[in-house]
DNA sequence: AACGCATAAGTAAGAC
DNA sequence: GTCTTACTTATGCGTT
C-alpha cells in the first residue's frame, strides 16, 4: 500500500515530474538546433556571405510560402464553399 | 565545359542554394519541435494541470542554471584579472 | 474656418504628431542617458578597469534582483494554486 | 592612516564601488524612460492608434539617414543569382 | 575593420 | 477579444 501518509496524490506529482523532464528535453533540443542555425550562418560568413542578407532571403522565402499555404486554402474555402472541392 | 557564359563565379551559387537548403531544414525542425512542446502542453492542461504554474516553473529552473553558468563566467573573470586561473 | 475640404479627422492627426514629438524626445532622452553610461565606462578603462568584467558585475547584480522577484512570483502562484494566498 | 594591513589597493575598490553605484543609477534612469516610452505607447493604443505603425513611422524616422538602397540592392543581387523562384 | 555580444525591436502565443 | 508575456530576430557597440 504506496503513498500512505502522504496528502497530495502522488499521481499527480509523478505526471508533474515527467511533464517538466519531457519540457526541458524537448527545449534543450531546440536550443541545439538553433545552436546548429547559427552554426551554418557562421560557415555562411566564413566563406565571405553577407549573412544579414541570407537571413532575409530565408525569411521572404518562409513568408513566400505562408503566402501559398494561404491562398491555397482560401481556394479550397471557396470551392468547398461552391461545393465543388474535387476540381481543386 | 562548365560554366562558360555566366557572369558571376557559379560556385558561390552553388554554395548559397546549398546553405539555404540546410537552414530551411533546421528551421523545419525547429518549429517541430515548438510543436510538440506545444502538445505537451495542451497533454498537461487536459490532465489538470496549471500550465502556468508549469511555465513558470520551467522558465525558473531555466534562469537558475543560467545563473550558475554566470556566477562560473564572473568567477573565472575574476581569477583571470588576478592571474591565477589555474585555481578555479 | 479650419479643416474644410479635408478627408481625415484633423484631431488624430494633430494626436499622431504629438505623439510621435513626446516619443522621439524620449528616445532622444534614452540615447542620452546611454551615452552618459559609455562615458562612464570610457572612464572606468582608463582608470584601468577591466569593462567587460564589470559590465558581467552589474548584469549579475541585476539578475539577482530579477531573481529575486521571480521567485516571490512563483511563490504566490503555488500560494493561489492552493487556495492560501493570504498566508504568503 | 586607513586601509593599513589590506592586501589590494583600497582605492581602487572605492572607485570600483563608485563605478558600479553610477552605472546602476543610469541604467535606471534607462529603465524609467523606457517605461515611459510604453506609457506612451499604451496612451496612443487607447486612443485607437495602431502602436505597430507608430513604431514603424518612428523607426523611419530614426534611420532616414541610412542607406536601406544598398541592403536592397545586395538582396536582389543574390536573389537573381540563385534564381530565387525556381526553389519554392 | 571584422567579429561577437548585448541590447532593442518585432512577432507570436497564451491568459483573462 | 484584448492584453500581456515570452521568444525570435536585428541592429548597434565595443573589442581585437
Amino acid at each position: 500500500m504506496p503513498d500512505v501518509g502522504h496528502n497530495g496524490p502522488p499521481v499527480a506529482s509523478e505526471q508533474l515530474k515527467s511533464l517538466i523532464e519531457r519540457l526541458e528535453t524537448l527545449n534543450a533540443e531546440k536550443a541545439e538546433v538553433a545552436e546548429y542555425i547559427k552554426e551554418v550562418y557562421a560557415e555562411a560568413k566564413g566563406n565571405g556571405f553577407d549573412t544579414k542578407a541570407i537571413r532575409k532571403l530565408v525569411a521572404l522565402r518562409k513568408h513566400d510560402r505562408a503566402k501559398l499555404a494561404e491562398d491555397k486554402a482560401i481556394l479550397e474555402l471557396y470551392a468547398s464553399a461552391i461545393g465543388c472541392l474535387d476540381l481543386v
